[in-house]
DNA sequence: AACAAGACCTGCATGC
DNA sequence: TGCATGCAGGTCTTGT
């Protein structure tokens, strides 16, 4: 579900609820998501102080006290919610915390694809899912000279490039098509083949697809809400995600529909070369 | 080494 | 109505 845009209005959204708050209560449900949860993970957390949220690529990060860091990963039906009191959880409410001041942070993932781990500050930069992570695309760091440099000798499709976290981390399904439309790129294109004109015109997209995105709250088409309840409105912003059939609204031309990867790409045939 | 396909898991829409 | 099928915002693991 939750690509970077999702995951960045989460983190906002939880953390006037969470920062400098005390844990008073957790709850575990399931501990069999993507991995085991960590052990202890209860009498860990608990009476802790939660510090400001942040989030690398599409995890979500919690400084717990002063030596560890909850790292979240919302994997693709997984999301958090907040209440102002006690909830009474659901079926697929796997994982709960309850603050002082009674507000309550809910992580729910009905396919548990997502993830929870619990681990010193001191092994932030040596975390097997974060040390491979690439580059933030909102970030200075990502350029279009970074772009060019990192898809040189890559025979895969642009589209796949663009969901490999290894390269640039935060881009999923939904916005890799989306950013390919507005730069005009055909998600079929070699990666090697975006440089000079494409690559300047593909990171801009990148970027302001996402920055847009996030100011919507994200996208929501079956499990993203933000962790008010609200929906996110950049569904209604989408050209091509998810409109197969129906009419480029640049030029007309139907939308084609396209699996690369195991993934659903959807483009236009003439905006995109 | 690089890439594509498979696997993980549940819920929902569709079609017979 | 019931059942089978296919699909879904991710990504690690396996196979070619």
């Amino acid at each position: 579900m939750p690509e970077l845009p999702e995951v960045e209005t989460v983190k906002r959204a939880i953390g006037p609820l969470i920062t400098g708050n005390q844990i008073t209560h957790v709850f575990v449900g399931r501990k069999d998501l993507r991995w085991a949860l960590p052990v202890c993970l209860e009498s860990q957390l608990s009476k802790a102080i939660c510090h400001a949220p942040y989030r690398r690529g599409k995890y979500i990060l919690i400084p717990i006290g002063d030596e560890q860091t909850l790292l979240l990963h919302l994997g693709m039906s997984g999301s958090i919610r907040i209440y102002p009191n006690r909830p009474n959880l659901q079926k697929h409410d796997h994982f709960a915390i309850g603050f002082e001041g009674n507000g309550w942070l809910v992580f729910s993932d009905p396919r548990r694809f997502g993830y929870i781990d619990l681990f010193a500050n001191s092994d932030i930069t040596s975390h097997r899912l974060l040390k491979i992570l690439g580059p933030e695309p909102l970030s200075e760091e990502f350029t279009p000279e970074y772009l060019s440099k990192k898809v040189e000798h890559k025979t895969c499709s642009i589209k796949s490039f663009l969901l490999d976290q290894t390269k640039v981390a935060g881009i999923g399904n939904i916005y890799a098509s989306e950013a390919l439309f507005k730069a005009g790129i055909s998600p079929k294109r070699q990666a090697k083949t975006i440089k000079g004109k494409r690559a300047e015109r593909l990171v801009p997209a990148i970027q302001v697809i996402l920055k847009k995105a996030i100011e919507a709250g994200g996208t929501s088409l079956r499990d993203h809400i933000q962790p008010g309840g609200e929906i996110g409105y950049f569904v209604q912003s989408l050209q091509m995600y998810g409109r197969g059939g129906e009419s480029c609204p640049n030029c007309s031309a139907a939308i084609r529909v396209l699996k690369q990867s195991g993934r659903t790409s959807f483009y236009c045939g003439i905006c995109q070369r």
